[in-house]
DNA sequence: CTGAAATCTTTGTCCGTATAAAGCTAAAAA
DNA sequence: TTTTTAGCTTTATACGGACAAAGATTTCAG
């Protein structure tokens, strides 16, 4: 009945004045713009507990349904916690919100156009010696499957990059999809093996271009270049896979764009 | 009374074994297992309309708010969407899970320690000339308020890079919090101006270091460098801040984490 | 005093119902 | 034919009630 009387009387307002004024906002956006602004304001202090839901509604003149609705969003942005028996703990006062970004969609932006085709030069199995197995973060040793792969831009001739591709054995049949327009590697294990990448290690170092390299990649000698090496790990840090990326340095910029992350964000 | 029947007989059957066999999950748990299995294996394609939310309940013999339940978590997961008076929208048969990394905790470590130092050299009042005005996406012409600084690690003596910092003048008394163990840039835009950094654009590419940096910092002619350009926005898109930094290539090395994002991972 | 049992509180799940709002559709009016 | 209107479908919002589950608290027997 509140909820009747409520409405009629903005709706008639609004009719009256022609000008489509704002709907009234629904009443648990209206709580739970309350709610955060006392959380904000310290009013319910962090690891204090919230009134009950009964509670709430009681106060507000809303049904707990009303109210859960409304603490659903502080939930999804961790700013409270609901625990049964408990309560509603107040876990922060502002919304954790970390800059993110995304791989895969705009990772890597070439200079000039993005794409790519890959070129096979040779593999060899290897075992991981010391420095490898500390680039690698995997057991010294340990077996790989190693591809000497060369990329150029499509309808360039100069490469951009010069890459070392290992491999898991078992995961060797990959090599046969890395031609052509070249998906990422975290995409063709999941597809191929149903191997879920489900963390990526990426190390990011300024060089000078090794001398087998800067020939193969008609470079003199001198050139920078950018390193980039990409561990892929599963579910129970595993390594799956890795690459070794020696970018030509005027022909290769990472980019990388970075938005703040909401709950909202991800819905 | 169907949940009664329900309930107390699996009970029954779990007091009857002894061994705490698992609960029943709850009805939405179930029904969106149900539905996420028919939305990927297309049952309901991309693009077609789930039934209605009083059809479904009634198939699967659950009410209505136990059917918006369970469509919740596909509608976080992005997997349908609701539209008022339409229906239900397929929107994507396979959750999408990009790859994610967060910027500010681990985002860039040094090689071997990550505390620095920030030294200011000096400043100028700049005005955006074509070159400067396409690295940080501003108008040409647009003043700015340049520092030149030096970063240390802590306790070393060799620098690790060179940055020039770009400050909208307004901003201008952010340089007097440079010093010290530095936060990041936005952390202080947000923290003295309450100017909310929404997104953040860094570039990264290899070069050689330029010869009056590697001056100024003890490098020789020649030395590689990884120059990181970062642009920070605003909500509107508009420039509040840059840096260009130039690392110094065997003291600085980028890691960067990603990590396979669900709905989950943000709550 | 201690341990077990009963009780109470609070959130979790689930039902039914009702009205509003948003588009779509078809009938009616111009 | 075109426009308006009325109705219909579907989701959005909101109420109320009920019981389950999980702990916390109190009570009580030993």
């Amino acid at each position: 009945m509140k909820t009747s009387k409520l409405n009629a009387s903005l709706s008639q307002a609004g009719r009256a004045v022609r000008t489509t004024v704002a709907p009234p906002p629904p009443r648990y956006v209206w709580l739970h713009e309350c709610l955060l602004r006392d959380i904000k304001s310290g009013k319910y202090p962090v690891g204090s507990l919230l009134p009950t839901e009964a509670q709430l509604g009681k106060t507000f003149g809303v049904s707990r349904h009303t109210v859960r609705e409304a603490t659903r969003k502080l939930v999804d942005s961790g700013l409270i916690s609901r625990r049964p028996s408990i309560g509603t703990i107040v876990m922060a006062s502002q919304p954790a919100a970390p800059y993110v970004a995304a791989l895969g969609s705009l990772e890597a932006l070439m200079k000039y156009t993005n794409t790519t085709r890959l070129e096979v030069l040779g593999q060899a199995h290897v075992k991981a010696d010391a420095q490898l197995a500390q680039d690698l973060r995997c057991e010294v040793g340990s077996e790989w499957l190693e591809l000497h792969t060369k990329r150029h831009l499509v309808g360039q001739d100069a490469p951009i990059s010069f890459t070392k591709v290992y491999l898991r054995p078992e995961f060797a049949g990959i090599q046969n999809h890395l031609h052509g327009d070249h998906p990422s590697i975290y995409a063709l294990l999941d597809q191929l093996y149903g191997q879920e990448v489900a963390s990526v290690l990426q190390h990011i170092e300024a060089t000078l271009m090794p001398n087998e390299a800067a020939a193969l990649l008609q470079l003199k000698h001198g050139s920078p270049a950018l390193r980039m090496l990409r561990c892929y790990f599963d579910r129970n840090g595993r390594l799956l896979s890795a690459s070794a990326n020696l970018y030509v340095a005027d022909r290769f910029q990472l980019i990388t764009s970075w938005s703040k992350a909401s709950a909202e964000t991800f819905t």
